[in-house]
DNA sequence: ATATTATATCATTAAGTAATTATATAATTA
DNA sequence: TAATTATATAATTACTTAATGATATAATAT
């Protein structure tokens, strides 16, 4: 049975949050555990305003949340299912990673990669 | 950094393909099964042109695959992980919709959300 | 061979969005 | 209080990409 609009609507949200590199980069570097937008921003060498700017997104999305520690503030992921859905996409890639790799509808300038 | 930088604009690309509105909404009607480009055409409402824009992307990026019979060329999910993918999403969402749908990035409304 | 049906391609348009720069807010320390 | 550190916000710019409309290719039927 086809989903209703709304649904599809709300699950293509969900993975535009994944679908950024900047933003899966950090959501990567939360798997390992919380961390401040410093770290992030050291992990990711993105800059800071760029980091919070995503890390809204995010948090907007309910994917990561955030607390204050005097004047850091922590973010986490907000659920373990986001790790079991990254973690279920590199098994699928483990196989099909080359040909998303040569899909070339967006151009994401990629490094070229060795095989 | 944990994963390369490769990893992650594969992943994110991956993730791409399930981003867009009517891109997840074709590939919601091929988890039904094999679906020839005019049954995708009127299950989606989508223009045919635009479909098979969709469609190749998919192709291209693994995610499904094609066989011609005859006049009609049928597409079916490629691996059955995409499919879980999806159902692990779901899961996630029946929680955190409400957060994913009052998500105001992509609306370009500025109205913080903070806890 | 011509017409019809099914699907693909391509150029263009229009909308979306990531990154930057500058500035603002908040907590802490001197 | 003023300075410093950490993070957030906003406006702008540059880039990306979805959808459309026109056309092309492919298979089949008449």
């Amino acid at each position: 049975m086809i989903q209703n609009h709304n649904a599809i609507q709300i699950k293509a949200k969900l993975f535009r949050g994944f679908s950024d590199p900047s933003r899966l980069n950090i959501i990567e570097v939360l798997r390992e555990g919380k961390k401040s937008v410093g770290e992030l921003v050291e992990a990711t060498e993105l800059s800071q305003p760029n980091v919070s700017n995503h890390l809204r997104c995010l948090a907007d999305c309910d994917l990561v949340k955030s607390e204050r520690d005097g004047r850091y503030i922590y973010y986490q992921l907000s659920d373990a299912r986001i790790d079991q859905i990254l973690s279920l996409s590199e098994k699928l890639l483990s196989e099909a990673a080359r040909g998303v790799f040569e899909c070339t509808r967006y151009e994401m300038n990629a490094e070229a990669v060795q095989e």
